[in-house]
DNA sequence: CTGGATCCTCCATGATACTG
DNA sequence: CAGTATCATGGAGGATCCAG
């Protein structure tokens, strides 16, 4: 017992480091934003509402898994909206609720800038790439 | 041969998946803005220069493996620039470069979103948990 | 001080099968 | 149609050691 264990270290660094992240909250949140299908789903979204089915052939490559488990996160949050409606065969919308679509205009900038700027970046890339081949 | 196997299937819709990419080369970038250690790292150069240890600090929780590799990427893809100064103990300054400032203010609206924000979602999750429980 | 190299763990994610 | 449940796994990411 006189030294800790890789597992002790581990779990006092945790500690440390939601510490960080409880001195600034917004940290977690930017983590859930900093999501592949988060932000694919809410662009989908901004331009119109979406069944599932919808979304699942929009973002071609999703998994059902990984949608249904996007969606949920995003319903919980107060993103979005799920509208079910009971017919057969059953049929679910999506929609942003007003603070998923106050989302919107932040992420579409950066979404902007991506497609300004890949031109630069696969310069960058070319350039670094020769440099250190 | 008649059907396809698993593993074909896989491929193909891996290929769909590509080639939905292709017509929108901006997902790639998008995906790569979409990482915890990038925004965290690009936020930290915003405010001012870091050291390598001084990032190191700042972003506590991050491994050396996981920041030096966010380095080199966001190196590549001319976001960061990279200074060497040799001498013992050597030393390494890391700083946006002018592309790299361009990200910072779609970004820091993401950031500032998420801020401000912060308490509706808190509220969302709690009602969403409240309801589900 | 700044990483490179290596090993290893575990979790996010995908595949698959099944259901109201 | 819109999921849920379960199992499998690849690779992201952390721990550790070492070098310039």
């Amino acid at each position: 017992m006189a030294t800790r264990t890789a597992a002790e270290r581990r779990l006092e660094a945790k500690a440390d480091y939601d510490a960080y992240l409880a001195s600034c909250p917004s940290r977690q949140l930017l983590a859930t934003l900093s999501d592949k299908w988060v932000t694919l789903v809410v662009c989908a979204l901004g331009e119109r509402d979406h069944r599932y089915s919808e979304l699942s052939t929009r973002l071609a490559g999703v998994s059902q898994k990984m949608l249904t488990q996007t969606l949920r996160s995003l319903e919980r949050d107060g993103l979005v909206d799920r509208a079910v409606t009971a017919s057969v065969p059953p049929r679910v919308d999506y929609s942003l609720t007003a603070l998923g679509r106050s989302l919107l205009d932040p992420i579409q900038h950066v979404k902007a800038w991506a497609e300004l700027n890949m031109p630069a970046v696969d310069q960058a890339r070319a350039r670094y790439d020769r440099v250190s081949a």
